[in-house]
DNA sequence: TTATAATAAATTGAATTCAATTAAATTGAA
DNA sequence: TTCAATTTAATTGAATTCAATTTATTATAA
Protein backbone atom coordinates (compact mmCIF):
# COMPACT_ATOMS: atom_id res chain seq x y z
CA UNK A 1 0.00 0.00 0.00
CA UNK A 2 1.96 2.82 -1.27
CA UNK A 3 1.17 5.87 -2.85
CA UNK A 4 1.85 4.96 -6.30
CA UNK A 5 -0.86 2.29 -5.94
CA UNK A 6 -3.39 4.88 -7.49
CA UNK A 7 -1.48 3.59 -10.41
CA UNK A 8 -1.75 0.12 -11.04
CA UNK A 9 -4.20 -1.04 -13.97
CA UNK A 10 -6.20 -3.54 -11.03
CA UNK A 11 -7.57 -0.05 -9.37
CA UNK A 12 -8.45 1.73 -12.55
CA UNK A 13 -12.07 2.16 -13.18
CA UNK A 14 -11.67 3.46 -16.85
CA UNK A 15 -9.21 0.71 -17.94
CA UNK A 16 -11.56 -2.25 -17.84
CA UNK A 17 -14.17 0.27 -19.09
CA UNK A 18 -12.20 0.65 -22.06
CA UNK A 19 -10.99 -2.69 -22.70
CA UNK A 20 -14.64 -4.35 -22.22
CA UNK A 21 -15.84 -1.66 -24.65
CA UNK A 22 -12.95 -2.65 -27.13
CA UNK A 23 -13.68 -6.25 -26.32
CA UNK A 24 -17.63 -6.18 -26.90
CA UNK A 25 -17.40 -4.49 -29.71
CA UNK A 26 -15.08 -6.81 -31.20
CA UNK A 27 -17.38 -9.83 -30.27
CA UNK A 28 -19.95 -7.65 -32.62
CA UNK A 29 -17.97 -7.44 -35.65
CA UNK A 30 -18.23 -10.81 -37.28
CA UNK A 31 -22.20 -10.60 -36.83
CA UNK A 32 -22.35 -6.87 -38.14
CA UNK A 33 -19.97 -7.98 -41.37
CA UNK A 34 -22.71 -9.88 -42.88
CA UNK A 35 -24.58 -6.99 -43.08
CA UNK A 36 -22.18 -4.69 -44.13
CA UNK A 37 -21.80 -2.59 -41.17
CA UNK A 38 -19.09 -1.75 -38.90
CA UNK A 39 -20.43 -0.82 -34.89
CA UNK A 40 -20.11 2.79 -35.14
CA UNK A 41 -22.40 2.20 -38.59
CA UNK A 42 -24.51 0.11 -36.47
CA UNK A 43 -25.56 2.14 -33.94
CA UNK A 44 -25.99 5.50 -36.73
CA UNK A 45 -28.54 2.92 -38.20
CA UNK A 46 -30.03 2.14 -34.66
CA UNK A 47 -31.02 5.77 -34.56
CA UNK A 48 -32.30 5.80 -38.30
CA UNK A 49 -34.17 2.59 -37.93
CA UNK A 50 -36.06 3.88 -35.33
CA UNK A 51 -36.39 7.94 -36.34
CA UNK A 52 -36.26 7.27 -39.80
CA UNK A 53 -34.33 10.55 -40.17
CA UNK A 54 -31.96 12.75 -38.02
CA UNK A 55 -30.00 15.56 -38.46
CA UNK A 56 -26.15 15.34 -37.77
CA UNK A 57 -26.02 17.19 -35.36
CA UNK A 58 -28.67 15.26 -33.68
CA UNK A 59 -26.99 12.30 -34.36
CA UNK A 60 -24.17 13.22 -32.77
CA UNK A 61 -25.87 14.11 -29.58
CA UNK A 62 -27.45 10.94 -29.21
CA UNK A 63 -24.39 9.00 -30.24
CA UNK A 64 -21.44 10.94 -28.66
CA UNK A 65 -19.76 11.72 -31.66
CA UNK A 66 -18.40 15.01 -33.77
CA UNK A 67 -18.73 15.64 -37.62
CA UNK A 68 -15.05 14.53 -37.72
CA UNK A 69 -16.41 11.05 -37.14
CA UNK A 70 -20.07 11.15 -38.45
CA UNK A 71 -19.08 12.96 -41.86
CA UNK A 72 -17.51 9.68 -43.68
CA UNK A 73 -19.45 7.11 -41.44
CA UNK A 74 -22.71 9.06 -43.39
CA UNK A 75 -21.03 8.70 -46.62
CA UNK A 76 -20.47 5.20 -46.30
CA UNK A 77 -23.97 4.66 -45.28
CA UNK A 78 -25.24 6.78 -48.17
CA UNK A 79 -22.22 4.40 -50.64
CA UNK A 80 -24.34 1.21 -49.12
CA UNK A 81 -27.88 3.17 -50.34
CA UNK A 82 -28.70 2.81 -46.78
CA UNK A 83 -29.52 6.31 -46.01
CA UNK A 84 -30.18 9.57 -48.21
CA UNK A 85 -27.84 12.97 -47.16
CA UNK A 86 -29.46 16.23 -48.05
CA UNK A 87 -29.80 19.85 -46.49
CA UNK A 88 -32.26 20.89 -44.75
CA UNK A 89 -35.03 22.84 -46.83
CA UNK A 90 -35.08 25.65 -43.84
CA UNK A 91 -31.71 25.58 -42.41
CA UNK A 92 -28.55 25.07 -45.49
CA UNK A 93 -26.05 24.18 -42.10
CA UNK A 94 -27.90 21.54 -41.37
CA UNK A 95 -27.42 18.14 -42.60
CA UNK A 96 -30.40 15.60 -42.84
CA UNK A 97 -29.97 12.11 -42.99
CA UNK A 98 -32.66 10.09 -44.08
CA UNK A 99 -33.36 6.30 -44.19
CA UNK A 100 -33.80 4.68 -47.56
CA UNK A 101 -36.32 1.52 -48.13
CA UNK A 102 -33.43 -0.82 -48.45
CA UNK A 103 -32.26 1.01 -44.92
CA UNK A 104 -35.40 -0.24 -43.76
CA UNK A 105 -35.12 -3.67 -45.14
CA UNK A 106 -32.02 -4.40 -43.29
CA UNK A 107 -33.45 -3.82 -40.12
CA UNK A 108 -35.08 -6.99 -40.81
CA UNK A 109 -31.75 -8.89 -40.74
CA UNK A 110 -30.16 -6.84 -38.20
CA UNK A 111 -33.13 -8.02 -35.65
CA UNK A 112 -31.37 -11.51 -34.80
CA UNK A 113 -27.55 -9.13 -33.88
CA UNK A 114 -28.85 -8.62 -29.77
CA UNK A 115 -29.54 -12.76 -29.71
CA UNK A 116 -26.49 -13.50 -30.96
CA UNK A 117 -24.89 -11.00 -28.74
CA UNK A 118 -26.44 -12.47 -25.74
CA UNK A 119 -24.22 -15.35 -24.67
CA UNK A 120 -21.30 -12.71 -24.64
CA UNK A 121 -22.65 -11.15 -21.59
CA UNK A 122 -23.29 -13.43 -19.02
CA UNK A 123 -23.87 -11.40 -16.47
CA UNK A 124 -26.87 -11.84 -14.04
CA UNK A 125 -30.41 -9.70 -14.51
CA UNK A 126 -29.85 -7.71 -11.36
CA UNK A 127 -25.65 -6.86 -12.51
CA UNK A 128 -27.22 -5.77 -16.10
CA UNK A 129 -29.38 -3.40 -14.50
CA UNK A 130 -26.96 -2.09 -12.41
CA UNK A 131 -24.47 -1.56 -14.98
CA UNK A 132 -26.71 -0.37 -17.13
CA UNK A 133 -27.77 2.33 -14.67
CA UNK A 134 -24.18 3.30 -13.49
CA UNK A 135 -22.99 3.78 -17.08
CA UNK A 136 -26.09 5.72 -17.88
CA UNK A 137 -25.55 7.94 -14.85
CA UNK A 138 -21.85 8.33 -15.09
CA UNK A 139 -22.64 9.32 -19.08
CA UNK A 140 -25.26 11.99 -17.26
CA UNK A 141 -22.03 13.66 -16.18
CA UNK A 142 -20.40 14.03 -19.19
CA UNK B 1 -42.85 -3.25 -27.28
CA UNK B 2 -42.32 -4.53 -30.64
CA UNK B 3 -39.99 -7.00 -32.37
CA UNK B 4 -37.21 -4.11 -33.26
CA UNK B 5 -37.27 -3.21 -29.49
CA UNK B 6 -34.03 -4.69 -29.19
CA UNK B 7 -32.31 -2.66 -31.73
CA UNK B 8 -32.82 0.63 -29.79
CA UNK B 9 -29.77 2.58 -28.45
CA UNK B 10 -31.90 3.07 -25.27
CA UNK B 11 -31.75 -0.50 -25.01
CA UNK B 12 -28.15 -1.31 -25.45
CA UNK B 13 -25.70 -2.56 -23.18
CA UNK B 14 -22.40 -2.20 -25.49
CA UNK B 15 -23.48 1.16 -26.30
CA UNK B 16 -23.38 3.43 -23.29
CA UNK B 17 -20.01 0.68 -22.11
CA UNK B 18 -18.49 2.35 -25.05
CA UNK B 19 -19.39 5.87 -24.81
CA UNK B 20 -18.37 6.07 -21.03
CA UNK B 21 -15.24 4.56 -21.92
CA UNK B 22 -14.60 7.31 -24.90
CA UNK B 23 -15.82 10.44 -22.88
CA UNK B 24 -13.58 8.90 -19.62
CA UNK B 25 -10.15 8.60 -21.85
CA UNK B 26 -11.25 12.42 -23.26
CA UNK B 27 -11.36 13.72 -19.59
CA UNK B 28 -8.23 12.04 -19.05
CA UNK B 29 -6.31 13.69 -22.11
CA UNK B 30 -5.88 16.96 -20.52
CA UNK B 31 -4.49 15.79 -17.44
CA UNK B 32 -2.25 13.20 -19.99
CA UNK B 33 -1.06 16.13 -22.36
CA UNK B 34 0.97 17.76 -19.46
CA UNK B 35 3.18 14.87 -19.52
CA UNK B 36 3.44 14.53 -23.16
CA UNK B 37 1.27 11.33 -23.02
CA UNK B 38 -1.53 10.01 -24.82
CA UNK B 39 -4.17 7.48 -22.94
CA UNK B 40 -3.16 4.25 -24.53
CA UNK B 41 0.92 5.40 -23.64
CA UNK B 42 -0.51 6.31 -20.06
CA UNK B 43 -1.98 2.55 -19.53
CA UNK B 44 1.26 1.07 -20.70
CA UNK B 45 3.34 3.44 -18.72
CA UNK B 46 1.12 2.05 -15.83
CA UNK B 47 2.41 -1.32 -16.48
CA UNK B 48 6.30 -0.23 -16.10
CA UNK B 49 5.51 1.94 -13.57
CA UNK B 50 4.76 -1.23 -11.33
CA UNK B 51 6.91 -3.93 -13.08
CA UNK B 52 10.12 -2.20 -14.56
CA UNK B 53 10.35 -4.27 -17.56
CA UNK B 54 7.77 -6.84 -19.52
CA UNK B 55 7.84 -8.10 -23.05
CA UNK B 56 5.45 -6.69 -25.51
CA UNK B 57 3.43 -9.61 -25.86
CA UNK B 58 3.17 -9.88 -21.95
CA UNK B 59 1.73 -6.03 -21.73
CA UNK B 60 -0.54 -6.97 -25.06
CA UNK B 61 -1.89 -9.52 -22.87
CA UNK B 62 -2.41 -7.30 -20.03
CA UNK B 63 -3.52 -4.06 -21.80
CA UNK B 64 -5.97 -6.58 -24.23
CA UNK B 65 -4.02 -4.76 -27.52
CA UNK B 66 -2.34 -6.37 -30.16
CA UNK B 67 1.40 -5.77 -31.89
CA UNK B 68 -0.68 -3.40 -34.56
CA UNK B 69 -1.72 -1.46 -31.85
CA UNK B 70 1.96 -1.64 -29.37
CA UNK B 71 4.15 -1.20 -31.72
CA UNK B 72 4.07 2.76 -32.30
CA UNK B 73 3.14 2.76 -29.09
CA UNK B 74 6.41 1.55 -27.71
CA UNK B 75 8.28 3.31 -30.45
CA UNK B 76 6.70 6.59 -29.51
CA UNK B 77 7.74 5.90 -25.83
CA UNK B 78 11.39 5.12 -26.27
CA UNK B 79 11.32 8.55 -28.50
CA UNK B 80 10.16 10.19 -25.88
CA UNK B 81 13.18 8.36 -23.49
CA UNK B 82 10.62 6.82 -20.89
CA UNK B 83 11.35 3.19 -21.74
CA UNK B 84 13.99 0.93 -23.93
CA UNK B 85 13.61 -1.60 -25.96
CA UNK B 86 15.52 -3.98 -26.96
CA UNK B 87 15.58 -8.08 -28.00
CA UNK B 88 15.38 -11.01 -25.26
CA UNK B 89 19.02 -12.39 -25.35
CA UNK B 90 17.18 -15.68 -24.47
CA UNK B 91 14.90 -15.68 -27.34
CA UNK B 92 15.35 -12.80 -30.51
CA UNK B 93 11.27 -13.10 -31.01
CA UNK B 94 10.92 -11.18 -27.62
CA UNK B 95 10.77 -7.51 -27.71
CA UNK B 96 11.55 -6.41 -23.88
CA UNK B 97 10.90 -3.30 -22.77
CA UNK B 98 12.49 -1.40 -19.74
CA UNK B 99 11.46 1.59 -18.11
CA UNK B 100 14.00 4.53 -17.61
CA UNK B 101 15.17 6.59 -15.22
CA UNK B 102 13.59 9.12 -17.21
CA UNK B 103 10.09 6.86 -16.80
CA UNK B 104 10.23 6.28 -13.26
CA UNK B 105 10.32 10.00 -13.09
CA UNK B 106 7.55 10.28 -14.81
CA UNK B 107 5.67 8.63 -12.07
CA UNK B 108 6.14 11.22 -9.56
CA UNK B 109 3.90 13.69 -11.65
CA UNK B 110 1.17 10.88 -12.99
CA UNK B 111 0.72 10.28 -8.91
CA UNK B 112 -1.95 13.17 -9.18
CA UNK B 113 -3.61 12.22 -12.20
CA UNK B 114 -6.35 10.19 -10.65
CA UNK B 115 -7.40 12.65 -7.66
CA UNK B 116 -8.22 14.86 -10.46
CA UNK B 117 -9.95 12.05 -12.18
CA UNK B 118 -11.99 11.25 -9.42
CA UNK B 119 -14.82 14.51 -9.40
CA UNK B 120 -15.21 13.21 -13.32
CA UNK B 121 -16.68 9.66 -11.80
CA UNK B 122 -19.14 10.50 -9.77
CA UNK B 123 -20.74 7.14 -8.36
CA UNK B 124 -21.07 5.79 -4.84
CA UNK B 125 -18.80 3.45 -3.02
CA UNK B 126 -21.21 0.77 -3.65
CA UNK B 127 -21.38 1.78 -7.56
CA UNK B 128 -17.85 2.12 -7.85
CA UNK B 129 -17.29 -1.54 -6.18
CA UNK B 130 -20.15 -2.74 -8.42
CA UNK B 131 -19.26 -1.33 -11.61
CA UNK B 132 -15.65 -2.61 -10.99
CA UNK B 133 -16.60 -6.16 -10.41
CA UNK B 134 -19.16 -6.08 -12.94
CA UNK B 135 -16.48 -5.01 -15.66
CA UNK B 136 -14.19 -7.65 -14.62
CA UNK B 137 -16.74 -10.31 -14.98
CA UNK B 138 -17.21 -9.29 -18.67
CA UNK B 139 -13.19 -9.20 -19.44
CA UNK B 140 -13.20 -13.16 -17.99
CA UNK B 141 -15.72 -13.97 -20.45
CA UNK B 142 -13.79 -12.55 -23.66
C1' DT C 1 -29.26 47.40 -42.10
C1' DT C 2 -24.89 45.71 -41.01
C1' DA C 3 -21.34 43.87 -38.44
C1' DT C 4 -20.66 40.36 -35.07
C1' DA C 5 -21.54 36.11 -32.91
C1' DA C 6 -23.10 31.55 -32.99
C1' DT C 7 -24.07 27.23 -35.24
C1' DA C 8 -23.40 23.09 -38.33
C1' DA C 9 -20.48 20.39 -41.37
C1' DA C 10 -16.48 19.44 -43.38
C1' DT C 11 -11.56 19.07 -43.43
C1' DT C 12 -6.96 18.00 -41.69
C1' DG C 13 -3.64 15.59 -39.13
C1' DA C 14 -2.20 12.63 -35.35
C1' DA C 15 -3.02 8.47 -32.81
C1' DT C 16 -5.62 4.27 -32.17
C1' DT C 17 -7.51 -0.13 -33.21
C1' DC C 18 -7.96 -4.27 -35.54
C1' DA C 19 -7.85 -7.93 -39.22
C1' DA C 20 -4.82 -10.02 -42.08
C1' DT C 21 -0.37 -10.94 -43.66
C1' DT C 22 4.67 -11.38 -43.39
C1' DA C 23 9.14 -12.43 -41.41
C1' DA C 24 12.07 -14.36 -38.14
C1' DA C 25 13.05 -17.36 -34.45
C1' DT C 26 11.99 -21.27 -31.71
C1' DT C 27 9.82 -25.65 -30.68
C1' DG C 28 8.59 -30.18 -31.42
C1' DA C 29 7.68 -34.32 -33.79
C1' DA C 30 8.99 -37.78 -37.13
C1' DT D 1 18.67 -33.99 -37.20
C1' DT D 2 15.26 -31.83 -40.04
C1' DC D 3 11.17 -30.02 -41.39
C1' DA D 4 6.62 -28.55 -40.16
C1' DA D 5 4.08 -26.03 -36.69
C1' DT D 6 4.06 -22.46 -33.38
C1' DT D 7 5.19 -18.10 -31.47
C1' DT D 8 6.38 -13.14 -31.49
C1' DA D 9 6.75 -8.65 -33.73
C1' DA D 10 6.24 -5.89 -37.42
C1' DT D 11 3.75 -4.27 -41.38
C1' DT D 12 -0.23 -2.88 -44.13
C1' DG D 13 -4.62 -1.01 -44.96
C1' DA D 14 -9.24 0.35 -43.54
C1' DA D 15 -12.06 2.66 -40.18
C1' DT D 16 -12.44 5.35 -35.96
C1' DT D 17 -11.80 9.11 -32.91
C1' DC D 18 -10.69 13.58 -31.61
C1' DA D 19 -8.66 18.36 -31.47
C1' DA D 20 -8.29 22.18 -34.14
C1' DT D 21 -9.37 24.81 -38.01
C1' DT D 22 -12.15 26.32 -41.95
C1' DT D 23 -16.29 27.37 -44.50
C1' DA D 24 -20.96 28.45 -45.00
C1' DT D 25 -25.14 29.79 -43.04
C1' DT D 26 -28.13 31.79 -39.71
C1' DA D 27 -29.16 34.62 -35.70
C1' DT D 28 -28.48 38.70 -33.08
C1' DA D 29 -27.34 43.14 -31.59
C1' DA D 30 -26.01 47.90 -32.36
Amino acid sequence: MDKYDCLKLENQLCFPLYACARGLVKKYNPHLAELGLTYTQYIAMMVFWEKGSCSAKALGDLLYLDSGTLTPVLKSLEQKGLVKRGRSSTDERVLMIEITAQGKALQERAVAIPAKMAPCVNLTTEESKNLYQTLHKLLAQM
